[in-house]
DNA sequence: AAGCCGGGGAT
DNA sequence: ATCCCAGGCTT
């Protein structure tokens, strides 16, 4: 099949069966930039919820850029990789103050903002501005390595290289953007990772991969994630006024930026608390799975007369938990533990 | 180039 | 358990 031909019954395809998505009502560079901060490494069904709110909190660039990290964090709260948040609202406050407030409408300009690297700045020009660039997610990948062969790891430099010039190649410079979101549609929805729908599939007499029995093989990935343990022992203090303390996670680690309950991490599952106190107990393990991380979490529970003076953490009561972002983990257990919580 | 960053759903 | 998701930043 000639390329003309793939691209045309591409985007008969998407005309057919996309599904409709608000960010696909609008031709708002803020509400697209927006989206697809969110969808990375987001599947849209968890991704649309959080899409609405955070326009409805922010809807548009400058509120944005005026809110409070806090504000912003705890909008974004059970999401994850929370530093697309901090990112974006960064990004918001370059384009007040290095674009004058004009989001920009090349891939070199758009990919000076924080949290904008190649994919994202490649959706962005393409999808709101007609730009002829290629967008390459981790659909297109699996998408051109199954139809058009390609054995090449999508991981490595090299391998993406391979993928970005075919991917250019294939673009009908006239209709960028519905081509580009035609491909990462036709990903999602027909040519998936585990049991694509190749009966179905549009392309099946043309596919190499089904040709060649490789759908199974292909694409290729050659990092993988090792998981590591983590012990995390959380201080739930409480006095005679339902106060209690967080301290906010500033390090290079996880839940950058959100807040938690003093901490106390071990090598070792062996979390005890002194009876030093006038009442104090321990959760059961609360297991919380990362993609690369497996944290085995307690909260020890201490009901005492003073709070402890501690370094960088915030007395509120209980109630006021809710109105800081906090990660799942915590609030989780918060939710189904709401017996200990009054209040909340 | 390699390591790190969340949470949820499907299998 | 394992994989993957409209990836990007730091080192």
């Amino acid at each position: 099949m000639t390329i003309k031909a793939f691209s045309k019954q591409l985007l008969a395809w998407y005309q057919v069966y996309h599904r409709k998505l608000p960010w696909r009502e609008t031709n708002n560079a803020y509400f697209i930039w927006v989206s697809e901060i969110i969808l990375q490494q987001t599947r849209v069904e968890q991704g649309l919820g959080y899409y609405k709110r955070f326009l409805s909190h922010f809807p548009d660039v400058q509120s944005l850029a005026d809110a409070s990290e806090d504000e912003v964090l705890h909008v974004w709260q059970g999401l994850g990789y929370y530093s697309r948040a901090r990112n974006m609202q960064f990004a918001a406050r370059q384009v007040v103050h290095d674009f004058q407030g004009m989001i920009p409408e090349t891939y070199e300009g758009l990919m000076r903002l924080k949290g904008v690297g190649s994919y994202t700045a490649a959706a962005i020009a393409s999808i709101a501005f007609g730009v002829p660039c290629a967008v390459l997610d981790g659909n297109v990948y699996r998408f051109l390595a199954r139809y058009f062969g390609i054995a090449d790891a999508t991981d490595t430099s090299k391998g993406k290289t391979v993928f970005e010039t075919l991917a250019n190649k294939i673009l009908p410079k006239a209709e960028p953007g519905a081509f580009n979101q035609a491909m990462m549609e036709f990903g999602a929805l027909v040519c998936t990772p585990l049991k694509p729908a190749c009966e179905t599939c549009i392309f099946l007499s043309t596919c190499y991969a089904y040709k060649h029995d490789l759908v199974q093989q292909l694409p290729v990935k050659i990092k993988k994630v090792q998981v590591r343990k983590r012990f995390l022992n959380f201080l739930v203090y409480q006095d005679a006024n339902g106060m209690t303390i967080l301290e906010k996670r500033t390090g290079k680690d996880i839940w950058h930026g959100l807040y938690q309950f003093p901490l106390i991490e071990s090598a070792t599952d062996d979390f005890e608390l002194e009876a030093t106190h006038h009442q104090v107990f321990v959760s059961a393990p609360q297991i919380h799975q990362l993609t690369h991380q497996t944290l085995i979490a307690r909260f020890g529970h201490i009901y005492t007369e003073k709070l402890p003076e501690k370094q960088n953490t915030v007395v509120l009561s209980i109630e006021q938990l809710k109105e800081f972002p906090l990660p799942r983990l915590i609030s989780r257990y918060i939710e189904t533990h709401s017996e200990l919580f009054p209040g909340y």
